[in-house]
DNA sequence: TCGAATTTGTGCGTATGTATG
DNA sequence: GCATACATACGCACAAATTCG
């Protein structure tokens, strides 16, 4: 087992894989920033040489890889100073029996703020009816919301519920800005993530847009049961999260909770 | 928020971002092979003339993108018949407070292994003793070990524990063939999955060469410390996970099992 | 057995994208 | 910016294996 050098891992560069070298070192340098083990105390990236001898690579194909960067918000190059990082931690997403969407990312970002879009009525496909514990066909709502931090997006929620006992609810949440509130005008005190279920995948066209992601991008998506206390399932979303920007966390029960 | 088309969400194929169609493509028909969405009853594909039209692309750079997942072992074309897909579905991995490593995937795949390299000894890295709950530059057992399923690779662990404690760790671990035995022998007769960090990339060199990857693979890896019944931490690892073979489910206590 | 339709395999010329110095 | 080399993608044509009436 080779360590990639003294930098830690390092992704190779790799040559006729069907990936442009500048795509490769774009994609090594995010990851980079978001592990911080890449640019120094003030965010300065080492100097364009110096990552042109790191990679292997002429110089010319790491200002293409930073020239793609800068497009998508993360780098800016000065003339004549360096090139500057945007602050960039990634975020951790806790999951537990007390998982809770909109909550649990705390004090990590300046700003949070959660886009409700209006829930439609659907009929349930037989994969959100056994979640549900409905009859296949049984009329649900769908609500699509969209959570950002710091003016960047970190998570695309879609969740059904029941249209029988949750009427209104896609109104109800985004009055309310919090699921746990508007659950409560339905009598739902409390609730449990019952299941998680976790799979990554490249972004496909509508994490694209709707996570303002490069092409290529990695995407966690998790599939979650939530229940009331009395252990029937109500709600079941599908949430996907851009993995550079977001991390999960499993904590055994009782202990440590973000909130 | 426009839903992403009947036919599936099918990632969006462009030009001039960096990466080759027929890798674009090549990613899309794996994707579509893991969530069953492509390939028919028998395993067989559309014909690549077929994919072609449904890409937007020459039937070429189909063929290159075939030819990548043939040699990944994903696919095998037949000449003048078609081209066939693995048996492909996800194993499902289960995480939790009974968290073990080689346990959980019972029955789903019919045959399965554990490969476990020789541990070494080092010295603890910052993050490794703060996880482990020992000084910096503390002596610690690093333990490889590869997981398979049928002749495929679905896991890449690397596990550290104290020197001083379990100074024979890996040689216990290899011929016992489990962890928990291995452990019993350490007088830890039992423990718990304390904390599991989920976050996923792509594969880098080294995860393409254990897990049998193709570059711009995805990759899920999971940070977890294990501690036992006192409480106190005694295991650190990183496990490597294909995002295309394995998914994972975090399960509240004693709930619902994945059959 | 024959032939037509289907499907994968191969060759070649050309245009564009990528990477180097 | 320029010249060079190589990878990528296309379009067209045809060969070879298989299937089916």
């Amino acid at each position: 087992m080779t360590g990639a050098g003294t930098t830690g891992k390092r992704r190779a560069i790799q040559r006729g894989v069907g990936v442009a070298l500048w795509r490769q070192i774009a994609d090594d340098i995010r990851g980079g920033l978001a592990a911080g083990t890449l640019a120094g105390a003030e965010g300065r990236l080492p100097p364009e040489a110096a990552l042109a001898e790191r990679f292997g690579v002429n110089r010319h194909t790491v200002r293409a890889a930073i020239a793609a960067l800068a497009h998508e918000g993360v780098l800016h190059p000065v003339h004549g100073r360096g090139t500057f990082a945007r602050r960039q931690k990634r975020l951790v997403y806790p999951i537990g029996e007390r998982t809770r969407f909109s909550t649990g990312l705390g004090s990590q970002a300046r700003e949070r703020h959660t886009d409700i879009f209006a829930g439609v009525q659907e009929s349930a496909s037989t994969e959100i009816a056994k979640a549900l514990g409905l009859e296949a066909g049984s009329k649900v709502i769908r609500v699509e919301a969209r959570g950002s931090a710091d003016g960047v997006p970190v998570s695309r929620a879609t969740s059904w519920f029941d249209a029988q006992r949750f009427p209104t609810i896609a109104e109800a949440y985004a009055d309310a800005g919090s699921l746990s509130a508007a659950l409560r005008k339905f009598g739902v005190e409390d609730y449990l993530r019952a299941s998680t279920r976790i799979e990554a995948r490249h972004a496909d066209e509508a994490d694209a847009r709707d996570l303002r992601l490069s092409p290529g991008a990695v995407v966690i998506v998790t599939h979650a049961i939530n229940v009331d206390m009395k252990g029937d399932p109500f709600q079941y979303s599908r949430t996907r999260f851009p993995a550079d920007r977001v991390e999960l966390v499993v904590e055994s029960q009782g202990k440590t909770t973000v909130d």
